[in-house]
DNA sequence: CAAAAGAACGAACGATCGTGCTATTTTATG
DNA sequence: CATAAAATAGCACGATCGTTCGTTCTTTTG
């Protein structure tokens, strides 16, 4: 029992290997384009040997899936939940999304997944659905607590606002790949600002009712 | 020369009968998971006789993606040209961008091959470049005219407005799959109006700079 | 060091992929 | 109706797909 391997043993070492390879083609073919024979060239292995480490291929798509959320949660929800509630913590979790996209400006696996699977049916369908509504609701929850806090006006929806701040990172994350990121974040932190400026408490006009 | 072959004679007619299936096809698919076998199974033909008519899988999947422009220019934009332009105009196009969404609610072919080809390149990714930019300078040239019309404000950028309305869009498209159409286009309309308004030219407040 | 356990390999499977080639069938022409 | 031309079918190819199985190599255990 004398075991020097690092703690979480030689499988669990070499599966998360594999993983963050299937994560770097994933990025740029999506989970679709996913296909063991390709991982196995690219990490030096047989194909046997990578596919005993998952199931079937959906499994692997899965855990790929699941270490996209991850990676998301640890750069843009946790690093934000350090802020204060409210306003800030909002802003932060916006920030911190747009230096998400720009770092994985060709294919962020769970927009591409979202897109992938949002027909079809089936195990990956159901986890894009669950990832996505999720996170939806932890940005509802965001918005909710500022306008508790009285940063935001009382009679702001929250679930709209959540919508159109998640519409206009769609829209980085399609203006960027296509056409550059640098406007295309220009675009989206001036339409953040005047969103957010027209639900301000202190805003005589409109708010996203 | 009495052909009665209804002019487009009987090869352009089959192959568009093809297209049709094809597009079909490629709706829930995508592109990239439209094969030739399946699609040749579809439409009750032989594989060889369904890609006698395209040189390649890649002329095909080009054919399907010019298909679906053409179908979005047929229902979304020439019918707004028959409204004066300016504001009524861009939102007639809006209107029917959102019908639109909603009759191909499980994957618009174009916007489905922005992203699955984004990332790429080659002939495809071209295509969907070319398509993706001219149609937003179309929204952009929509915009400056209602500007000239003293419709909206004189110191919008036009680029800006056209990005967040192509946002609101997608985040229509992303909802709508994912949660279900109906809200996604109470959030998008009243986003829009909003938006609108803060762009017009009697608003006090801050414009899309 | 020997024995048991685990991890990776190599080969093969049936299927399907896109793409050629050659018949055969269907259509249009004189 | 005969004949040329076009459209489709049929077959086969090399590749790759996900998956299974038995063997070999490596690691851990007693």
């Amino acid at each position: 029992m004398s075991t020097l391997a690092p703690a979480s043993g030689k499988r669990a070492t070499t599966r998360e290997m594999i993983l963050e390879h299937a994560y770097a083609i994933a990025i740029r073919d999506g989970l679709e384009g996913l296909s063991i024979g390709s991982l196995a060239l690219d990490v030096g292995m047989s194909k046997s040997g990578v596919f005993a480490h998952f199931g079937s291929r959906e499994d692997l798509q899965l855990a790929v899936l699941e270490l996209g959320q991850r990676r998301f949660l640890e750069q843009v929800k946790w690093p934000a939940l350090q802020l204060p509630r409210g306003l800030a913590r909002l802003r932060a979790i916006v920030g911190r999304w747009v230096d998400w996209v720009q770092e994985y400006q060709s294919g962020c696996v769970l927009q591409t997944a979202a897109s992938e699977y949002d027909g079809r049916e089936g195990v990956l369908h159901d986890a894009v659905v669950k990832q996505q509504s999720g996170w939806r609701q932890e940005m509802c929850r965001t918005v909710t607590q500022a306008i508790d806090n009285g940063e935001l006006a009382a009679d702001i929806e929250a679930r709209q606002l959540a919508f159109e701040i998640n519409a206009l990172m769609l829209g980085l994350h399609h203006d960027a790949a296509l056409f550059g990121f640098d406007e295309a974040r220009r675009h989206v932190l001036a339409a953040f600002e005047r969103l957010l400026a027209s639900c301000s408490p202190a805003a005589s006009g409109r708010n996203p009712s």
